[in-house]
DNA sequence: CCATGGTTCAAACGTTCGTATGAAACGTAT
DNA sequence: ATACGTTTCATACGAACGTTTGAACCATGG
């Protein structure tokens, strides 16, 4: 082992480059190539392309799971029903905080998250269950906090909310483009507090007129 | 011409597959089988593969812009200032509307477009540039209607918004699968009603207390 | 009638893809 | 030192890719 962890030089980045080009626009040979290893390492050590991607995913969304559901834990703790912020904090923060803070690699792994809802294919249910885990947990809790709003609606908002923060982890210079460089993503705790301002507003809105049986007309 | 016209028979093959597989993920191979068409006929009627994924996007988005820009006209024509509601109407009936109603190939096109924030290479700025020029009208409206967000506020929100509308375009079914059937996204009136009254709420919230100048601390 | 310009066709180009192979190199325990 | 399981290496395979080519096709105007 001259190098440190082959396997490690080609999660980096496989990451880097799934999150720049996508799935299918990223070969194993740039792979390789930028890791400075063997083309025949990738299927040595993750069998194939799809494992590869998996591998990637999992390296860095379990911690970011792992910090959401201690933080639920955490809340629920104290007895009373969570405050509608602090739970949104949870869902949110983990996922921008880490982007900041830590390894600069979670910024690019945040990118491939954001863009789960795009991604097409076999690998697409890998990245789905993550987030239908977090959302099975967090869902009774939302809805403690927001005892006027029917659930569907609230599944609608949720979505919604989700959708928002995907986009914004997707591609983080969007904003900087369409405000002419007003605003700047580069700080994790404004974009959380922004978006949780948002989001408060979003899913405290009154229900619209016809939406207590699904499908009403408008 | 035994068949009718080559040309859009390949831009609702390569509509469907785009959409369904995105641009790496199409061949033009597919393309061609699926439209029932020689596989030289796209370099003959488009140049390059990527010349027929903007024949594609620019075939559905002119419509739509045009509606848009067309309901603000008319909005503006009115001389009061527009109600929020209108605005957000204005900025997301259009794109869910066609969804439904007309050619079912729309549905397939909108997935490309709730895509767009996604995609990488060169065709992003194609389609990065529609976005731009709507909201670039739009934009003044909304601050009209909302005066008591500062710019950059507004700007967040907007981004946030189109985020929300963009993940819902590109994976419709996707809110089914996370509220169990419960929510189903296929009346686009709907939806919009949905979304512009979670947007109505999250572009009115409170601005938080830290924004006034950018970058504040939290 | 043949000529012409636009369109379609089968076939092939060179390149790149994901994956497989078998031998070399390595660290470690006997 | 020898043997062994693990990892790396150069190389090759067949398939699929985007693109090109030149001949065939076909409607129209002379």
């Amino acid at each position: 082992m001259a190098t440190p962890d082959t396997k490690d030089r080609i999660l980096d980045a496989a990451e880097e480059l799934f999150a720049a080009q996508g799935f299918d626009g990223t070969s194993l040979r740039a792979v390789t190539r930028a890791a400075e290893v063997n083309l025949a390492a990738v299927n040595y050590h993750f069998g194939h392309k799809l494992g590869l991607f998996q591998a990637v995913f999992e390296r860095r969304v379990r911690p970011i799971n792992a910090e959401r559901l201690a933080r639920l834990d955490q809340l629920e703790a104290q007895g009373s029903v969570p405050r509608l912020e602090e739970l949104l904090e949870v869902l949110l923060l983990p996922a921008l905080r880490l982007a900041k803070g830590g390894d600069p690699g979670f910024a690019r792994f945040l990118q491939i998250l954001g863009r789960s809802n795009s991604v097409t294919g076999e690998h697409a249910q890998t990245i789905r269950r993550v987030f239908a885990e977090v959302q099975r947990r967090f869902f009774p809790l939302l809805q403690a906090a927001l005892p006027g709003i029917p659930p569907e609606v609230l599944f609608w908002r949720l979505h919604f909310v989700i959708g928002a923060l995907c986009t914004q982890l997707s591609d983080p210079g969007r904003l900087a483009i369409v405000s002419d460089g007003l605003c700047s993503s580069a700080d994790p705790d404004v974009v959380a507090q922004q978006l949780v301002a948002f989001a408060v507003g979003g899913l405290r809105a009154p229900v619209p007129a016809s939406t207590s049986r699904t499908g009403g007309r408008s």
